[in-house]
DNA sequence: AAAAGTCACAACCGCCAGAAT
DNA sequence: TATTCTGGCGGTTGTGACTTT
């Protein structure tokens, strides 16, 4: 029961619109309003089909569009919208005024996508991410962090880093397991303030204790490791083998924020392959190059304070009470988009988590809203 | 200065739902 | 009821501008 495109008759043209042709449609629009879009063409003088007109005359030249940059609020309002209605474009805009469906499809394809990315945040579940494996290369160079039997030194550190201790953080939030020290650092791109300040948590500290995050604060299994010398002088000259020791049992004891499986087989291929990545020197870590944000480039990591360092291990039970205790990746009900349909089946693929836009988004971010206050509260 | 790469965004395409016939 | 028309939507592409090498 298909029906030949509208743009399939000959003669009618494609492509970027002439400022004449602009003149004619608005002119047109102006005088007699758009009617019929089909008929709008041909009585308007243009070769162009009537979607290209309406295309044409609601996302550019509608005299109520607002056009320039976002604006924070804007940018905010897009993130809180869309944690809630997915891609939604139309429905988005609505809260909008002056900006079209499109535009702030290509605002968040150019722009708040990666951002999420890159703060370590799945762009369509806004939950964090537990690809582990596409980060990678930069937790290849934490895994140096990790290490804390490693000078304190200045370190590079990347914001995506960053971003999955923020998820560390979030996801030992979302375990509600209040007894844990930490708390969660502001997301990049704050970063560069957050190093700056005075805050208690340094790097060394939260990659320390997010591995109590995904482990048991009281488990009696975790892996000890030698504490620094009274004097702060670490030994330089680390066995290797000995390392990788250490890094194979933590691996096999299913250690560090092993929620994920994969995680746990990350840190087992990294500390197996790791020769040339896991050298013992006191050059801090090389971090992927042009990946850093912060204003220089670096951190400074004071000396680790704790008493004893560790790598969490997690005991079965353990492990499956916080897998359990986590946000499920699905929030249905929280996700009129997802349950209402309209996403088509090769872009959502039915059941999809890209369907869901399930919103892990602090809360603060829906309180702030008033149109999302009363969204949460309907 | 030129080539290559990246980004931003306008425009197009195909599909869908509802209205009209 | 079946078919066609129409407007709308979301995904994708093409291309010019800009940046980097």
């Amino acid at each position: 029961m298909g029906r030949s495109p509208c743009c399939d008759e000959n003669g009618l043209k494609k492509g970027p619109w002439t400022p004449e042709e602009d003149h004619k449609l608005v002119h047109y629009i102006q005088n007699h309003g758009h009617g019929s879009w089909r008929a709008l063409p041909k009585l308007a003088g243009l070769k162009r089909c009537g979607k290209s007109c309406r295309l044409r005359w609601t996302n550019y030249l509608r005299p109520d569009i607002k056009r320039g940059k976002f604006s924070p609020d804007e940018e905010q309002t897009i993130l809180n919208l869309h944690s809630i209605l997915g891609n939604k474009w139309s429905a988005i805009a609505t809260h909008l005024p002056g900006r079209t469906d499109n535009e702030i499809k290509n605002f968040w394809n150019t722009h708040l996508k990666k951002k999420l990315i890159q703060m370590g945040f799945d762009p369509m579940t806004h939950r964090p991410r537990t690809d582990f494996f596409a980060a990678l290369p930069h937790l290849l160079a934490l895994a140096n962090l990790v290490d804390p039997r490693r000078p304190s030194a200045t370190w590079p550190l990347v914001d995506r880093d960053v971003g999955l201790l923020h998820q560390c953080c979030l996801y030992k939030q979302a375990a509600g397991d209040h007894n844990c020290l930490m708390q969660p650092p502001p997301p990049p791109p704050a970063f560069a303030s957050y190093a700056a300040t005075d805050h208690p948590n340094t790097c060394v500290d939260l990659i320390l204790n997010s591995s109590e995050a995904f482990g048991s604060s009281s488990s009696s299994s975790a892996l000890l490791l030698e504490p620094p010398p009274e004097d702060g002088q670490m030994d330089m000259n680390i066995d290797e083998e000995e390392d990788l020791r250490l890094l194979r049992q933590a691996a096999a004891a299913n250690l560090i924020m092993d929620n994920t499986s994969c995680f746990t087989t990350w840190f087992a291929a990294a500390s197996s392959s790791s020769t040339d990545d896991h050298h013992h020197q006191a050059a801090p870590a090389a971090a992927p190059a042009g990946d850093i944000s912060s204003s220089d480039g670096t951190i400074n990591i004071p000396p680790p304070h704790h008493d004893h360092y560790f790598l969490a291990a997690t005991s079965s039970e353990h492990h499956q009470m916080m897998s359990s205790s986590l946000p499920p990746l699905i929030h249905s009900s929280s996700n009129p988009a997802a349950e209402g349909g309209g996403c088509s089946s090769s872009s959502c693929g039915g059941t999809s988590p890209s369907c869901s836009a399930a919103s892990f988004w602090p809360d603060v971010l829906l309180l702030d809203d008033p149109f999302m206050s009363d969204f949460a509260n309907n």
